[in-house]
DNA sequence: TACAATTTTGAATAAATATTCCACTTGTAG
DNA sequence: CTACAAGTGGAATATTTATTCAAAATTGTA
């Protein structure tokens, strides 16, 4: 790494690159214990974000008030204002990308520009948070149950209908036989009847819940049929009616909350399960 | 996630997941503050991981002590307990994103996991590409024109039907009008003539061009109607029949693509639009 | 409507944590 | 060898932070 101008500056340092920057040209200066320090915040930065000064400095090998005059030497306040770069550091460059966007937005009244670069910023976050937590062996259950299906019912309603009526549209042009339960009239619940035990239910609700999907994912439930469902949450009420639960933290701006996360999953689901039917009709 | 049995064990949790699970059971008893505590902990971890009792519950909406009772609920000793396995969580999870994402590089197209990380990584770049190749003129045209319209009418078929049910229903909750064209039984074409001079048509076409769309838009902006439309390309036929025109540009696997960025666009419109909205009303 | 039980609040308190300060040590130049 | 500067250790302090508790509000119930 070529060093950092911005390290000379005297100024504190804002992100963890310029901090590491301006370790690397004081430490030519630096005496023992504090060049001790330097070592262990290079080596251990999630310890330096996470602990206090105690155990820090012991596991440092040094004392608490040599941990304060090394960050003080760095340019900081004393060792909260250093610890909260090393935070920073943990939660990910993500955040960092979302703050900046953010106060963009909050200089400006919102303009479209910065309304549609936030959500931007949000949804990539909200992908990375995805890719991280998603639980591969629910994927894995999902799509086998999907792929062994002779019918899959879908069902969501409100925000969650977009999902559903994406996924019919594109298992459906995979050759896979879909139905799309509507709710038009009230005659839903009588349309349980209808599920066969070799077929599946695949459900999205999220919060607020429609109370008439979590009734209809239930009664599917009681009568032996495999409930896939994808909500927001461990505490969706529909948890506790499905074979297996995929969770997904959708991107929100205020109290609207965007499908870019969800449509990704879904578009992975129907993909992975088209391809599984492939391998299955094969052999 | 599939449910845990631990859960139900009396015991203080030593992971992440088993809090997860500790708190999806007893979420079902826990009164008002309580619960606003757990959604905003599943919401965001990070926050518990490096805040202070009082900036979370500051952001939470509760008390202090309500944290502390919180914790104490779930088996813990107090609050500081819980937030170590937030921590641990939190270190834990920086170290995997890289691990996971070689693993998925390194494994076949063909698993899930992978399918999965393609369409993700895809996804980012494609909303990066909206970022930087939005035409911010397009959408303050749209946005102004949907603003100003007495009624919005939306039409999308196939793959754009998500989209434009996704609008009719944000909108909607916004208060703002919304008709959403449906294609049952080809008396489509008959719908243009309710479609008045103060109104809007939203419409939303991808490749391949579905021409029963195309053609009612081609029919209404004759009629003098204002067409925005939103499609992957200025080639698109709708674009020479439409008063402005948004393009974007879809993640996708194979054959298949996503609706990743394209929702996070139509999130952005809807909720600048309903911001134009509550403006306009105001003065 | 009134009573009991539960839940919430917010100030008081206890615990912990960072920071300061000064005596002491180490290294160094005259 | 001395004197001086720089660096260090560790107790003392100020500050922050978690936790407790009793009064008030809310909720459920008879």
């Amino acid at each position: 790494m070529t060093q950092n101008l911005d390290a000379l500056s005297t100024d504190t340092p804002t992100d963890y690159e310029s901090l590491k920057a301006r370790i690397g040209v004081l430490s030519d200066s630096m005496p023992k214990r504090l060049l001790q320090c330097a070592k262990y915040a290079l080596a251990n930065p999630d310890k330096i974000a996470l602990g206090t000064t105690a155990e820090i400095a012991g596991a440092a090998g040094v004392q608490p008030s040599t941990l304060v005059r090394f960050a003080q030497t760095l340019g900081f306040d004393g060792f909260s204002q250093m610890q909260q770069i090393f935070q920073g550091q943990l939660v990910g460059r993500s955040n960092e990308y979302t703050e900046r966007l953010s106060k963009i937005r909050e200089s400006g009244t919102n303009t479209p520009g910065s309304i549609l670069g936030n959500f931007i910023a949000r949804s990539k976050q909200s992908l990375d948070e995805l890719l991280l937590q998603v639980d591969t062996i629910a994927l894995d259950q999902t799509i086998e149950a999907l792929a062994k299906a002779e019918t899959i019912h879908l069902l969501g309603l409100r925000r969650a209908f977009p999902v559903v009526s994406y996924l019919h549209y594109t298992l459906g042009k995979m050759g896979v036989r879909t139905n799309l339960l509507e709710f038009t009239g009230g005659i839903l619940e009588e349309r349980v009847q209808f599920i066969n035990e070799n077929d599946a239910l695949f459900v999205a609700t999220f919060s607020p819940y429609s109370p008439e999907v979590v009734d209809f994912a239930s009664k599917a439930f009681g009568r032996g049929v495999k409930v896939l469902s994808l909500t927001d949450s461990v505490l969706s009420p529909v948890a506790r009616v499905s074979s297996t639960v995929m969770e997904v933290h959708e991107a929100e701006h205020g109290a609207f909350r965007s499908l870019s996360t969800t449509m990704c999953l879904a578009t992975s689901l129907a993909v992975a399960v088209g391809d599984a039917r492939k391998w299955k009709s094969l052999s």
